[in-house]
Formats: structure tokens, C-alpha cells, sequence
DNA sequence: CTCATGACTAGCT
DNA sequence: TAGCTAGCCATGA
């Protein structure tokens, strides 16, 4: 247990906050991990994922901040995420899912208007 | 203890 | 818009 006591804690969140994930959604690393407690734990939030046994986990509802996933291009687990999250209806092109309204129409435009 | 690696991110060119 | 660099944090050699 405590070889890695501090963290054991944070381990725990990262998978309750995973498990949150609403099915057909995506969440990035970094919002996982801030969740969890720890703003600039991306990367342990990655390795925990990796290291998860559980088959029920929906680790594949995690994905970078711009929306790629973080498996290399074409190796076993890219192919499997994207797979998953299509599944869920989550639109997966070149290797990235959706982003959140890229293009939005006029109205919207006029209505945000930001900058 | 120091160095290298990685399912990451934000900033700069 | 795309590519590169530096920063961050835990694990393993």
C-alpha cells in the first residue's frame, strides 16, 4: 500500500471521474486529472488508464486535449479506442474525434461573438 | 541519486 | 495551420 501513498487517493478519483464519463462523451486528460485533484497530472492519469484492470472501465471516453487520441496512430490500442467510441456514436476522423462545434453556423457567430 | 521514457499540455515560431 | 520546444510528474534502470 503505501508505495505510493500520496497517491493512492488520487488513483482512486481518476477512475471514479472516468467512470463519470456519460456514454457517446469524451473527456481530455487534463480534465480527468483536475477532477481528480491534480491539474498537471495528465500524464498519471494516462499511465493509471494503462495500468487499470478493469474490462468495464471506459477508459477509451478519454482522449488528449485537442481531441486526438493518445495511442500512436495504427497500433492495437488506437485502432481499439476509435473503434469503442464509434460504437457510442462519437464521430472518429483521422485519429481525433469531433470537436465541439468547429463549425457553427452564422447565427451562432452573431450570438457568441467573442474577441 | 541521476538519467531516460511516456495513452500529456501549453506556448512559441 | 502545422511543427517544435519546454515544462510537468511518476516509474523504472
Amino acid at each position: 500500500m503505501a508505495t505510493t501513498a500520496t497517491g493512492g487517493a488520487f488513483v482512486d478519483a481518476v477512475l471514479a471521474a472516468v467512470r463519470a464519463i456519460p456514454r457517446g462523451e469524451v473527456r481530455s486528460y487534463a480534465h480527468i486529472a483536475r477532477l481528480a485533484g491534480r491539474p498537471r497530472g495528465a500524464r498519471q492519469v494516462a499511465r493509471i488508464l494503462a495500468a487499470a484492470a478493469d474490462p468495464a472501465l471506459p477508459w477509451h471516453r478519454v482522449v488528449r486535449a485537442d481531441g486526438r487520441i493518445g495511442f500512436a496512430p495504427g497500433s492495437a490500442g488506437h485502432r481499439e479506442q476509435a473503434r469503442r467510441l464509434r460504437a457510442e456514436g462519437v464521430v472518429v476522423r483521422a485519429g481525433r474525434v469531433a470537436p465541439p462545434a468547429a463549425e457553427a453556423p452564422a447565427l451562432d457567430a452573431l450570438l457568441w461573438a467573442p474577441r
